[in-house]
DNA sequence: TAGCAGGAAAATC
DNA sequence: GATTTTCCTGCT
């Protein structure tokens, strides 16, 4: 079906898929093409009207408004983030970047094959998993694959798994899937309760071992940001942490500074991890990951991938 | 709590 | 072409 959205907020839809809170959008020449709940939704931005297209009525315009979270004004949002210059200067460059909606067990699964690779790699590895797990199913002459529910990497043998390039996270996903399939979580409880509380859930033991294998701190605080409502979740990846490190020097203590530098490669210990959840949080209040999404695009625009490596000062080693 | 392995692909040298 | 890095977690 086709139709248009008015934009009431300001959003933009490049930013928003360009964020790496997703995996499974393309870009073809004007038109976004996403894998999503199914289905294949097609979208691109002319100024304040969002142009779809999708394989099915259930990807109306009622789906696009709630997976873009559209009803909700971001403009009182970012201003209660733009807490200094450097959250200021990313909103200003990065401007109607969203946070998305997206499906709640397709997130867990895609984070926790997020770690140890880079965004290339782990769009690959998800694609290689709805090719072979998922259902196929053809839109504009093409063929398209929905993303396999918790059964069907539940029961898939993990050799599988690893001819989909997952390494040694195949044995994780396969547990979470388990772990999903048995009712072991529920993603409905999550929503409902409060972001410690719902943290708690993902990350607790029970019956002494622990639920998710594979689902540590920074993972389930992507869950928690991208599916479950959770906006004072704040991820810290490798690039916000040393965004933090660079521009937030009074909010990080210096202990945990010094690991966080290019140079050092120490990484976070769980502490360390709620330490600086912590602080953000206290700085940037309840919408916090909304600031940590624009932290993250100016991370990756300034020293990112995007820019040959001439630009930031390395400065002398000390070492 | 610190240190390390883990696997493969991308980025960088 | 070799080395380093990669949206990290689990185990010792």
């Amino acid at each position: 079906m086709e139709f248009t959205i008015g934009l009431e907020s300001p959003f933009s839809l490049d930013y928003t898929l360009e964020s790496g809170q997703v995996f499974r959008w393309a870009r073809k020449g004007e038109w976004w093409y996403g894998e999503v709940s199914g289905g294949l939704l097609k979208a691109r931005q002319e100024g304040g009207t969002l142009r779809c297209e999708s394989s099915s009525d259930l990807l109306g315009s009622e789906f696009v408004r709630n997976y873009f979270r559209l009803d909700e004004d971001i403009e009182p949002i970012l201003a209660s983030i733009a807490k200094d210059k450097v959250i200021t200067e990313a909103v200003q460059k990065f401007y109607g970047t969203r946070l998305i909606r997206q499906d709640r067990w397709e997130c867990l699964a895609s984070f926790v094959l997020a770690t140890n690779a880079n965004i290339p790699r782990i769009k690959k590895m998800i694609s290689e998993i709805c090719t072979r797990f998922g259902e196929q199913f053809e839109f504009d002459g093409s063929q398209y694959h929905s993303f396999p529910g918790p059964e069907k990497l539940a029961s898939a043998p993990v050799a599988e798994l690893r001819e989909c390039g997952l390494g040694y996270r195949a044995p994780f996903l396969k547990r979470v899937a388990t772990s999903v399939d048995q009712g072991g979580l529920d993603f409905g409880e999550l929503v409902m309760r409060d972001y410690e509380e719902s943290r708690k859930m993902l990350l607790t033991k029970l019956f002494g071992s622990k639920l998710l294998l594979g689902v540590g701190p920074k993972v389930a605080d992507c869950v928690l940001l991208y599916s479950c409502d959770k906006d004072e979740a704040f991820p810290i990846d490798v690039w916000i942490a040393r965004e933090l490190s660079r521009s937030y020097p009074r909010i990080i203590p210096l202990q945990i500074r010094k690991k966080l530098t290019p140079e050092a490669k120490a990484k976070l210990t769980t502490g360390d991890y709620e330490k600086v959840s912590k602080s953000v949080r206290r700085h940037f209040g309840v919408y916090a990951g909304y600031a940590q999404l624009y932290l993250y695009m100016a991370a990756r625009s300034s020293d990112g991938p995007g820019r040959a490596s001439g630009g930031m000062a390395r400065s002398p080693g000390v070492s």
